[in-house]
DNA sequence: ATCCGGCCTG
DNA sequence: CAGGCGGGAT
């Protein structure tokens, strides 16, 4: 029995509950069926296939970077950052020994800035009780901060080609577009079935890397199918949001160390005057303040804020 | 405006 | 389960 058995097990008690709205649409699909979509993804993706720098590594900890660089980051700018930071830190130790003010540092511009003092931290974790390895294994990697579900099969997949259930958004587009055309919400626990039963039980990675660029070239010639999932959800608007402000705090801490909290708060109403915007409450800018520090970017000390 | 090879917390 | 979290490319 393989990794995946308990998913196709799953997938077999499923078919015999009929009392599920969407047993009839996909759960229903025949061994065959799932032979043959596994073969067009696989012709389909070989020849969209891109040739992305973090695929032509195993190196668990490349590919822990690149997998968590493109959380909610596009491919395109990951191009531009994975190997610079690659070459900053280029193993979990180096990473471990830096400063938390590095990475955020080095982060700059990736956006979604907490996924550095994660990846810090992880680090220290995997430096101090893993030798300065990434631990093996879907669960043990899903422990460390910043690694879901997706992230941890990204890097079990992608390193070690074992099989395992990897979903993000274009593994939802494939998956969504080829068993659930005319659902309106998916979720994730009807999706799992069959991307355990599609995972091969050999070159697992390769079968991923179609999957992603069959995903990537869908959304190009469909409507995102991902937008039916039921874990999708759109983002508020970033101009003149409290993410914007917070972001901009960090920066500016981050640029120059010790401001005072009247500092910081001048400069941001210059900010936000000169962009258009109210002043900013001395009540919010309290709140981002104590947020960043409380997530662990910096603290208050010697009547100054700095990382 | 849309959306990105999600994760964490309440 | 909902909401917060970046910032650039198209």
């Amino acid at each position: 029995m393989g990794p995946l058995a308990s998913a196709r097990s799953e997938v077999a008690a499923g078919s015999e509950n009929g009392s599920q709205p969407r047993e009839t649409e996909a759960a229903g699909v025949s061994d065959e069926a799932i032979a043959a979509f596994v073969g067009r993804v696989r012709e389909e993706g070989a020849r969209l296939y891109r040739d992305l720098p973090w695929r032509n590594t195993r190196d668990p900890y490349a590919i822990w970077i690149s997998e968590v660089m493109l959380q909610q980051t596009q491919v395109a700018r990951v191009l531009t950052r994975w190997e610079r930071f690659m070459k900053r830190f280029p193993s979990v130790d180096a990473l471990s020994a830096a400063a938390v003010a590095d990475v955020v540092d080095e982060w700059q511009g990736m956006g979604y800035n907490r996924r550095a003092l994660a990846l810090k931290r992880a680090a220290d974790i995997c430096s101090a009780e893993y030798g300065g390895a990434l631990p093996t294994g879907v669960e043990a990697l899903r422990a460390l901060p910043g690694i879901g579900d997706a992230t941890a099969a990204g890097i079990t997949a992608f390193s070690a080609d074992v099989p395992c259930v990897y979903i993000e958004t274009n593994v939802r587009a494939v998956f969504i577009h080829e068993f659930f055309p005319e659902a309106e919400r998916v979720t994730d626990k009807e999706l799992r079935p069959l991307v355990g039963r599609a995972c091969p039980d050999e070159d697992v990675r390769g079968w991923y890397y179609a999957l992603l660029d069959v995903g990537a070239h869908l959304k190009k010639t469909h409507a995102n199918p991902s937008r039916k999932a039921a874990v999708y959800t759109r983002q508020s608007a970033f101009e003149g949001s409290r993410r914007q402000k917070r972001a901009w705090v960090l920066r500016e801490v981050m640029a120059r160390p010790g401001l005072s909290t009247a500092e910081i708060h001048r400069s941001l109403n210059a900010a936000e005057l000169a962009a258009g915007r109210d002043r900013v409450s001395g009540e919010e800018l309290d709140s981002i303040l104590a947020a960043l520090s409380k997530e662990g970017f910096f603290s208050f000390a010697d009547g100054g804020w700095r990382a």
